[in-house]
DNA sequence: TTCCCGAGTTAACGGCGTTTACTTCGCACC
DNA sequence: GGTGCGAAGTAAACGCCGTTAACTCGGGAA
């Protein structure tokens, strides 16, 4: 009848149990308090046994992780869904639901936007790395679910902004390595399914969405961390006032 | 003849050394490999005797990690004896001198800028927490060297640029929360014994100060943990403009 | 010279990731 | 309806780990 046996169905189950247990684990303990040992003994099973779903603790970590980004995507679309506004004002509203899911997520934040390298998790969109495996493999690595939401909601942004905004004076040394990423990003836009005309990627966009994502990345972390010269009792207001500063800057205020 | 016993002499070479082989440890491997067994594998000792020295391992590392904050200060002072230019090339090489340690150093980096919570390593200047220790303990945790180098290169730019810098529109809600700011900026300077005029510590300076902060340490970070959006080859270039933005910004440029 | 105390050791506990060899049992096939 | 394969799970073991407790031993103060 279904094209899904009772093995799978199960297998599938327990799998998602298991990612279940884990994520309880990390929010409740922190990241090293995820063990196999501890996430079978809170499933009933032995340790062991997850061998059968994980290569590798590293292995269920990093899926973990891209549960939490898929997570955070959701939260973010849904977050979305009440603005009805201008493409800004969707901008800024997936700006203050990143941070304060970020806060209220301390430790999947640190797992997916604060582990070095291979993670993979926060690459919102191309993820150039990798050699290439021989083509033919198309899906590759995984939905990236949070490239989406990221790049659906900058998109309109650029393309609505494309001959109105100011040119932010780029020195010359960048245009060069900013063309390259003109083409990362175009490609990502193609892969995500949002059509942006070309004109509207240009040289300054792209320039302005790198300073987004490091200003909103770097005020998250140093919040998450508590990494402030002193303590900002005022976080929240000095987030604004960055927000509504980047929305100046990119000369499509109001 | 000297107040410092033969003991006290082996016992602070030790203390020395262990950290030593730890932070090998922790550059070679990474941070889950500085083991107690594996400090002392390398030191030719058994690991309970590292208990005469560090309550746990734990201790080990934010002892560990306040060593690197001193040797990043104290490279970050290095750099900056070559300059003699004004104050705002200081910072820039300041700016400039982080970023390339934390390029490479990222596992220490890591440790330091990216652990959240208590590890107090990167509050560079006044961290008001904890609850006060009954008074009367001055020196409480440590030279913070670190601190010293950020606010002796920030302060005279900061009385320098006391009355020619343009006011960077600070929204209302702000100033309240940038007033205790001020204070705790204040006594961090007083503190690190940099004399600093009343008014040059302004609403907007405090206000310029966290900017700065918080966008170095956004694209430093993003750097490092490699969490661009896209491959960004001219990361370099990236930098030199945002700090010549922030230059802009503050008004002090050229 | 005596004796103390601190650096270091050995042995042990429980917990960890991972591997190997095994049982068990659902389910596809004849 | 029986047969057998393969997947899910187990038990035991290995070598790590942090940490504790009980000890040795020797340098230096009394």
């Amino acid at each position: 009848m279904n094209g899904v046996t009772r093995r799978e169905q199960l297998r599938a189950a327990t799998e998602l149990d298991i990612r279940r247990h884990a994520r309880e684990l990390l929010v409740r303990e922190g990241q090293e308090a995820v063990t196999l040992r501890a996430i079978a003994r809170e499933l009933g099973i032995t340790a062991p046994a997850l061998y059968r779903y994980y290569d590798s603790r590293e292995d269920l970590l990093h899926r973990l992780s891209e549960d939490i980004c898929d997570d955070l995507s959701a939260e973010l679309s849904e977050t979305m869904r009440g603005i009805e506004d201008d493409h800004l004002s969707k901008v800024f509203a997936v700006c203050r639901g990143f941070r304060s899911w970020a806060l209220t997520h301390p430790r999947e934040f640190g797992l997916v936007f604060a582990t070095p390298g291979g993670n993979a998790g926060a690459n919102a969109g191309v993820d150039a790395r990798e050699p290439a495996p021989t083509a033919t493999t198309v899906p590759a690595t995984r939905s990236d679910e949070l490239g989406s939401v990221f790049l659906g909601v900058v998109g309109p942004l650029m393309a609505e902004g494309a001959n109105n905004s100011p040119p932010p004076r780029i020195p010359e040394e960048l245009r060069a390595g900013l063309a390259d990423s003109q083409r990362d990003l175009a490609a990502a836009f193609n892969t995500h399914g949002i059509e942006m005309p070309p004109e509207a990627l240009s040289a300054e966009a792209v320039y302005m969405l790198l300073r987004w994502w490091a200003r909103l990345y770097g005020q998250v972390a140093l919040e998450v961390f508590e990494k402030f010269p002193f303590d900002v009792s005022h976080a929240d207001r000095l987030f604004e006032s960055m927000l509504e500063e980047l929305g100046r800057e990119a000369g499509l205020y109001r």
